[in-house]
DNA sequence: AACCAGGACGTGA
DNA sequence: TCACGTCATGGT
């Protein structure tokens, strides 16, 4: 059983080696508010900040996590950034501001990241459970009980906004290591999170980019079925 | 022109 | 608990 948990973690550190090289550092969590940073595309080597595990800076980088985070559910980054942007444009990423919005005003500017009529709810509830927070940090049950926060957002927050090592689990991260046979379809969110944080050093930097690294990887060669996955072949588990 | 995207929630079994 | 349906725009 013990050795079996070493290979496995050992597994896990390899596969995070190869991909890094691959790919290389991925700079997120992307942030629009980040001097020097060009609004570019995220992605292999164009992230915002690369190798930078020390932000967010302050605490309006720590609320537009909790937005974006929101906004990029079941859609990609690009059209989550187009309307965080256009958010910024008409209040800064100030949470008062943004309360102050009408419902359709709000709607209309975040139209393009889809689901917006659930969105700007879910906008609204965040926006105000961080100005409860008044900068303390929340713990995952509290985040968990915002309407519009799955597992997923809440752990997303958590790493990158208050570099708590959770390790997050999306789609990709099923899709990769169902395919390579460390995990089932079925798993529920917290067995395949314990299968990366049972096995890994808890390390919050190494949590944030395996992360980055699953979702650029899973873009390049887990989008059409049958997937191939050649990188990571020798990593595959045969049953 | 279907299919997918860095999910979450409500519902009925 | 669990399997589905729903939410919606934009890119390929």
């Amino acid at each position: 059983m013990k050795a079996l948990k070493i290979a496995k973690s050992s597994i896990l550190m390899n596969i995070y080696e190869r991909l890094l090289s691959l790919y290389g550092p991925q700079g997120w969590w992307p942030l629009i508010n980040y001097k020097g940073s060009p609004p570019t595309k995220t992605g292999s080597m164009q992230g915002y900040h690369p190798g930078n595990y020390d932000l967010p800076e302050n605490n309006k980088q720590i609320y537009e996590i909790m937005l974006g985070a929101i906004l990029v559910q079941n859609t990609n980054w690009k059209l989550a950034e187009q309307a965080l942007l256009r958010l910024n444009d008409e209040t800064g990423i100030d949470p008062e501001k943004i309360l102050q919005l009408s419902a359709s005003d709000l709607k209309e500017t975040i139209k393009c990241a889809g689901f917006f009529n659930q969105k700007a709810n879910y906008l609204r509830n965040i926006t105000e459970f961080f100005i409860k927070l008044e900068g303390r940090t929340p713990h995952r049950k509290e985040i968990l009980a915002i309407k519009g926060v799955g597992e997923e957002t809440a752990d997303s927050i958590l790493l990158y906004a208050y570099h708590k090592p959770e390790f997050v689990v999306d789609a990709y991260t099923r899709r990769i290591f169902h395919y390579l046979n460390f995990t089932n379809q079925k798993a529920k969110y917290k067995q395949v999170k314990e299968l990366f944080e049972l096995n890994l050093p808890e390390d919050v930097p190494l949590f944030q980019e395996y992360h980055a690294l699953i979702v650029e990887h899973a873009k390049r060669h887990y989008i059409k079925k049958p997937f191939k996955d050649e990188a990571l072949q020798e990593f595959k588990i045969n049953k």
